[in-house]
DNA sequence: GATGAATGAGAATTCATTCAT
DNA sequence: GATGAATGAATTCTCATTCAT
């Protein structure tokens, strides 16, 4: 939604203010990123910005833009995986790339947390959720089930659910820690707890 | 925190000021709330505002407080469990009491959830978590092993934090969706997997 | 020009009233001082103060009535001197006499370097001045004049209006240092000055 | 510590912003000085004004630089006097100067006498005062005792102070009156006391 | 196309004064 | 006569946006 003038900058200018802008909106929410910050950074002034976005909304969706591009090639990968797999080595493999991505990108990822929780209309109207993971997964699971992989009587729908239950609150603890190491390690245990469940067979008496 | 002045008003009034505090702060961040649009929709005046609270962050206290004083009464109830009872019904319990909650009072559930990500220094240094939480799920998983209930393979503080993911989690769906139905189903099902877990044990070949 | 209901309230409530205005309109100048912190400190209800006084000015004008007061009593000794005394006697009769109560009352001190300076309308309107004084010293001068003690070619209104300069300088020095003492020294230097002149009279080439 | 904006504006706006801050600031304290009389007089808006300088703080440090240019070079000239010319000389000729200031900017020394005032935090870290010329009278009182002019018995510092004493009671006296002239002529009478006494060299008698 | 000065609504906060009880 | 809650105009300062050059 950038306006022509935008897309017809140098290169290296484009990446300057880009890179402003990821500073900014990865530093704080929507509603309180500066566009004084982000003409200081970027070294452009206050007249140009208003002549490359209509306003803070419009520079802010281009800047989803370029993380939903890198986004889309990180799913390829993910995709790229041995079609025998199950949906938890999927998931690991997502989890995987996650990781690689959060410690290669950690302001995109921050971004992304931030929009989750601005409630101004305007981020409100966006979905910025990954629309087709949900539904991803689900696939999998529907698979793995016909596989006899998982058992017969799982809901699929909430089996997924569940996976992107823990991958939100990874992510969010990670978030809030700043601290992007160790995300593959602790969810292979969480999911093993998934796989095998936590109950005793022996234990009859309880549950 | 707030004044002799605030708790000597009268009850419709201080219910007035509360309701419009509770509404701008559900609605919006610390940061980004309004007290103009606090006096207005509470009807006092500027200088009645700075009467009763001696700035921002004050009223924010208060209003908290008011938050703390009804979740000390939900976890009353929940601690007032079966004593023979597993983690899971201590668990169910209390997803039923938030549930409760939720639905009485949803606009104190996501002050709570802006205060989870609003990074001004303010907020960060209260602790608005509720730090016992992880702890008390802890020790009756601790129990729980010991009873026999869940196997001796289960690394407790993991099983603690998945539990607290999904929690967390399916309050973050809630509150974006503003729909609150359904959460003790849901969580009932879920608990279903991770007692037994997912894996098919016929299922031979796979992982 | 306080209210009746003023006047008649018990002696140590209006001593309490009195002591909270002089600390704080010793403190900062008419503008700046705040009937808050008044109130507060003479404890009494801010609707009380409105009862006694008409507004700030109207309680001000009280205040300057009592130091008035103790600035009249000052006065009386500083004339009960050695009817033979010069000029110069009395005016280190006074300087000692103000170093006394400066020592005594640093407060009412200050508040008439504050009303000095304070430009607003209300207190330029009042003439804090010790309106007489320079009259009194005036006559003195003419006095000693005509008794041969000073030149007859002395300006008696210069001589005079050199006195009050030095006077003033000192209390202004003094009000800013926050330290009342040497004063009777120092202008005792200064009276030499003034009487015998700096010049040598040997020095024939100059001046 | 203006903004670069501030110094790129027209002459003819910096003037008006110049004389509007002088008003104000002549008029009443740092503290009580109002940022909105000085942008009503001086015709520019809220956010202009902050676009010139950072605070209230930083526009009255520009005026303040505009102040000390001008006395800079009323000292430049005090300094450009006969060498052999006594500190009499020099005085009454640093007092003529002043006069000529004074009647030419009135305010510019208003300004400074509210300096000496007001007792906020950031006035009193400014050492407004003309810090060498008491020690440039101090040199050359010394060496007027040197030479023989002034009696050996002379305490240097003393009269360094009266000299002072004299000059800040002048400048009071017609700070209040707002009447600036005659100080020339004035201070030549009371230098010719100082410099031979008012003491009758026949009267025996007395003192 | 680029610049940056100008704008003004909106933010939090203070304070002398009024008035109902 | 005493109380203290209520008021609102005034304060300093911020920031997205516009517009003349």
């Amino acid at each position: 939604m950038a306006t022509e003038t935008y897309y017809q900058l140098s290169s290296s200018k484009k990446e300057r203010i880009m890179e402003a802008m990821i500073d900014e909106f990865s530093a704080v929410s929507f509603s309180l990123a500066s566009i004084n910050k982000i003409i200081k950074q970027a070294k452009i002034s206050r007249g140009s910005f208003y002549q490359y976005f209509k306003d803070k909304e419009d520079c802010y969706l281009e800047m989803l833009k370029q993380i939903a591009q890198e986004k889309m090639e990180l799913f390829k990968d993910v995709v790229a995986l041995d079609p025998e797999a199950s949906v938890f080595d999927h998931y690991m493999h997502m989890i995987n790339q996650i990781e690689i991505w959060m410690l290669k990108r950690p302001k995109y990822f921050k971004v992304s947390m931030h929009a989750d929780f601005d409630k101004s209309d305007f981020i409100q109207k966006l979905s910025v959720d990954q629309p087709d993971l949900g539904n991803y997964f689900l696939q999998l699971i529907k698979n793995d089930i016909k596989r006899g992989i998982i058992k017969e009587s799982t809901d699929p729908q909430l089996l997924s659910d569940v996976l992107n239950s823990i991958n939100k609150s990874l992510l969010l603890d990670y978030f809030k820690k700043e601290d992007y190491l160790g995300m593959s390690l602790k969810t292979e245990s969480i999911l093993a707890i998934i796989k095998n469940g936590v109950l005793n067979p022996l234990g009859e008496k309880h549950v």
